[in-house]
DNA sequence: ATAAGAATGAGAATCATTCTTATTTTGGCG
DNA sequence: CGCCAAAATAAGAATGATTCTCATTCTTAT
């Protein structure tokens, strides 16, 4: 992971991770990245659209091609549309808050003890059934504050 | 959760939840039901035509019918099409594994007391985000067998 | 039996995503 | 500098999965 995670070094990385793919970091991936940058998890294509208002072809294609070169992953959250988030080894390895009511996506991460318990499981847990296990994602789904209280 | 999970009694609880929400259990939505028992992981709308040649049309609105009845559940997997599968109580808990090589979804179950422990970690960790825990999913990502030999 | 209400299926409509192509930008080099 | 070649962009067309429409068929209750 790069150390701190909000700040240059995510654009370097980035640069780096796309020369090593063949592509360039243009000033629109840059302002994509940099929109990744500011949310607290995975967001889809209209919320990033109406932060950066990019022509919707180049919007998907950089997607794509920031996704090849490893900086961005897609997740797929809940039943809804599809989102984006910076690869983990760019921020930090966390997991996911769903909230039923409102379909927040939220990120969260487990103290590092459990998060070694839980890696550890499901190291095993694959070991069982013949799989090797390279990662894992946890998602809660349930009701965020606002949804509870409303 | 309905004892066994494989028999009569799946039929039956999809019978009375359609029933609750002012639906009929027919005969297509049966073979539906009964094609989703015989997998051991959520499926693609493509396989399950594979196996019950039902109008596109009503396979979509039988599965929109079925989950909002609560029998089925709409899983977004990995960055595929989405896949559906028995809801749990119909079943039994469990989490997934997904191939990175060849997309395949397999269920899995972790043992009782490690189950035991992620849900509780789930809450606590849902607690310290102001969050509501109602249920978790957890999913290992890897290479199967098959791929890994290949 | 029969009528009223639902479910089905064929095909049309929609809409997110991907593709095409002309234009613009980028970066290297004389 | 100022051009060239390669790559990226953006507008709109094409695609394809999902949803909608509506005429027909099946269910259920009387």
């Amino acid at each position: 992971m790069i150390s701190g995670g909000q700040g240059r070094e995510v654009h370097s990385a980035a640069a780096a991770r796309l020369g090593d793919v063949g592509q360039r970091y243009t000033s629109g991936r840059r302002a994509l990245v940099h929109a990744l940058t500011m949310f607290t998890g995975p967001v889809t294509v209209d919320t990033i659209r109406s932060w950066q208002p990019l022509a919707l072809s180049s919007l998907y294609r950089n997607l794509t091609v920031l996704e090849e070169a490893g900086v961005v992953r897609r997740v797929a959250t809940h039943d809804e549309a599809p989102r984006y988030e910076l690869n983990e080894d760019l921020t930090e390895h966390h997991h996911h808050l769903v909230c039923t009511s409102c379909g927040l996506v939220e990120d969260f991460v487990f103290p590092p003890a459990l998060e070694r318990a839980v890696a550890k499981a499901g190291a095993a847990a694959g070991r069982a059934m013949d799989f090797d296990t390279a990662e894992h994602h946890l998602e809660l789904i349930g009701l965020c504050r606002g949804c509870r209280a409303g």
